[in-house]
DNA sequence: GTGACATAAAAGTCATACTTTTTAGCGGCG
DNA sequence: CGCCGCTAAAAAGTATGACTTTTATGTCAC
């Protein structure tokens, strides 16, 4: 589910990033190489390259004559997507998926404004088509079908905003919707008005309606903030 | 002004990370770990760690047979400070300006927000003090210590939203003003209505006005905007 | 007690040999 | 003539060992 293993180093980063990320290595904590590589019956040389990448992410410090240092939890990169998806996968999930939930909420009505403004034809059509999906799958325990166009329709709203930094962040929505259906209390069916919000968002998009499509996500991202208890009901 | 080259792996990273971002090598372009060594001087080792790094980026993929292929733009992790500061340092710096702005505008808006209800009795001070700051330094070209002020003012919104996600874009939000102020046509005084509406964020997060403070800070975020062309004046 | 110095520990760098994957070319076979 | 499979080579991946550089720490002299 997480990283195929193409290769030691992928395994490697994977599971040294997860045992940060879980705190199995606290901040502060000190890691070798050689101990690395003794532990995980590598080389030292991949295990540089991987210190080196963890280090890119800020995860870890390395100095000279000291170690491998785990750096303090508001020094990661949260906004890596592997970062994210081990924090995920670990033990502060729900805290990793408010804190994501409350950026979308922020972010997306932006983009759907910006959508209505900005979106080639095709991109209308695909958001209507996904729209469509999502009500054919919204009854009778469809949840993985569902999930699908759910993904799919924000990715394009994102996409379609015509801002780059709002287009990257199509992957972290994914997993929050994913997190959200497979982790939640998620037995039921969608909620139809959240089902016919996008639907309107889709029809605001078209109709080049940017006040209306930026009020109508920001009516999702409410409810998806309630779902977590972020806002009073 | 980059990074200081604590290594050989940084200044070949920093050499590289920028030749790419900036397009010397463009999108399809292969390159080989042995020529790159060559190149820079320094040992396969160095290159290959620095490749992990660049791959670790979305920057490259590194494929057996082939080499280190740069990827498409659109791949990029844009959210990564080290792309956004080549990015910044090269060619599409008023792309990237605009992308970024386009960002804070939906992000501190809700950060205020939330500011209004999380902040600390010491980021209150804090915030009104930078505020202040903000007024003294706006007249009479002292822009430089303005900026100073202007960006710890924004950082603390972002921290006390109590949003680890909101907080990390600190350093991106400085790296904005700060090259608003140095690259932009920045040779007035600050707009003084943009001062006062700083000072009443301030008021309002120390009363605890989550509406008032999310609403000025949309306020604030127009200003950035239209200076930037994005929104009709 | 303080400061200079020596020591050693750990990362950083390099060179080299070897392995694995994958592309591309070549030749055989239908 | 074309397709399939085999082979060979190219490039990254991995391992190892030797050596360099930085720097924390302890020691010794003052």
């Amino acid at each position: 589910m997480t990283t195929q293993a193409q290769g030691l180093h992928t395994h490697v980063l994977d599971a040294l990033g997860l045992a940060i990320t879980t705190g199995e290595y606290p901040p502060g904590s000190v890691l070798r190489t050689d101990e690395l590589a003794q532990r995980f019956s590598v080389s030292r040389t991949v295990v540089r390259e991987v210190v080196r990448v963890l280090e890119s992410m800020h995860l870890v410090e390395s100095r000279r004559r000291v170690g491998v240092t785990v750096r303090a939890t508001e020094q990661w990169n949260v906004y890596d997507p592997r970062v994210i998806r081990w924090r995920l996968a670990g033990t502060d999930r729900p805290r990793q998926l408010r804190s994501l939930t409350v950026l979308r909420s922020a972010v997306e009505p932006v983009a759907a404004g910006l959508a209505a403004v900005h979106a080639t034809p095709e991109q209308c059509r695909e958001l209507t088509e996904q729209a469509l999906g999502m009500v054919a799958t919204s009854r009778g325990r469809q949840l993985e079908a569902y999930l699908v166009h759910d993904i799919a329709f924000h990715r394009v709203v994102l996409n379609a905003s015509g801002n780059e930094m709002f287009a990257r962040l199509g992957d972290v929505v994914a997993e929050v919707l994913t997190g959200r259906t497979h982790h939640q209390v998620m037995f039921e069916d969608p909620d139809p008005a959240a089902v016919t919000l996008h639907v309107q968002v889709a029809e605001a998009v078209r109709g080049r309606d940017a006040v209306r499509a930026e009020e109508l996500t920001r009516q999702i991202a409410v409810g998806a903030l309630r779902e977590l208890d972020i806002l009073a009901p």
